[in-house]
DNA sequence: CGAAAAATTGAAGCGCTTCAATCTTAGTGG
DNA sequence: CCACTAAGATTGAAGCGCTTCAATTTTTCG
């Protein structure tokens, strides 16, 4: 089950398999079924989770019950509540299994070492850093500016295989849209005979 | 000009002065009037920007027209489109001066340096990346879930003195509101008496 | 097959926007 | 220092986009 994240890390860096090894018992893999929790609110979050098969969604829930989903992660992506993460604070976010998913588990002293060993690891993380910050920012931009429609179709061209996995409810809810309105949403593309790639 | 930044990454890290002497050739200052531009949509964005005194803002414009605006940087704060900057791509933003202004920019030769002198600066540098990320995780939470009002009395918390400084205007495009949405809200809030701290 | 979850549809409603007019405040030149 | 102008803030009325609620249909899956 590590496998995958050994590849996934030898593909952005340059840590050899002796040195993944010796980093490696700093991991911590698990397989979780659909809708169990690896993170709750309240929770500190002190691991980044890898998903090497399946899918992981974190979410927020307001206080009139409703559910918003911050992202959502498929395999080979990491998911994490960086704040509560990185400044030890309580976490604002539930993450669980949108699908049977296979995970692998990174704590603090794994990022450290990588980073120790690997200054191409360390830049990784940066990059990675950085990434997230353009794709939050795009979504701040996105939900200030743009209509249901709009949201929705930058959505699937940016993830048209998510598309296809999630329940349309959760994209509803990641675009900050009721089910019913994005219904309508989808209805009045195919009106105009929108076609998916 | 540049003993207020200098104040500012000395209380960060832990430069000396002559350090600080050796990378200042990295810096520029540079004073505009309110107004003036230090980075316009399409361009790279070379430098972060540090106030030492005034108030800039970014933001976007979009297919109708309109502004929204996505940060403001009132003095010791960085203003900088962490996209454009990393990835040397033309950045969606405008930066601006609110007010007249005085700043210090600093290009990708300043941090590099800086990182190498001082791991303490490094670390403030990986934390400041962090806390963008929270704030922008917030903020999206906050536009998927809250009100008008919530999103109002959520910033005079955080920013009670930008409040008193800013046009009721800019505070609406921060929030994503019209400027009429934003007193009426203010003129609810007086109406059930609400008073800011 | 049967039950539960998800998606769709319609009707009514609400929150915020739009547009237009008025009032207030701030800045500038006589 | 006041008069004038422009920018900002407020208010009202109408409208639009999305939500809410409720009912129905479709899909999923044990």
């Amino acid at each position: 089950m590590l496998d995958n994240f050994k590849n996934y890390i030898q593909n952005h860096s340059d840590i050899t398999d002796e040195q993944f090894l010796e980093i490696s018992h700093y991991l911590k893999s698990k397989s979780i079924k659909k809708g169990e929790f690896v993170l709750r609110h309240g929770e500190v979050c002190g691991y980044s989770f890898f998903v090497s098969k399946g899918l992981l969604r974190s979410y927020t829930i307001d206080e009139q019950g409703k559910e918003h989903i911050i992202q959502f992660a498929p395999e080979d992506w990491i998911i994490v509540d960086r704040s509560s993460y990185f400044f030890n604070e309580p976490s604002e976010l539930f993450i669980d299994a949108v699908e049977d998913t296979a995970l692998v588990m990174l704590n603090e002293d794994f990022i450290t070492h990588a980073c120790n060993i690997s200054t191409v690891y360390r830049a990784f993380n940066h990059k990675a850093l950085h990434s997230h910050i353009r794709h939050l920012q795009k979504r701040v931009n996105l939900l200030l500016g743009a209509t249901a429609e709009q949201r929705y179709l930058d959505f699937i061209k940016l993830y048209p295989e998510l598309t296809l996995r999630l329940p349309q409810w959760m994209i509803a809810s990641y675009l900050g849209l009721t089910p019913e309105s994005l219904s309508r949403v989808r209805k009045e593309l195919a009106r105009r005979n929108f076609k998916p790639h």
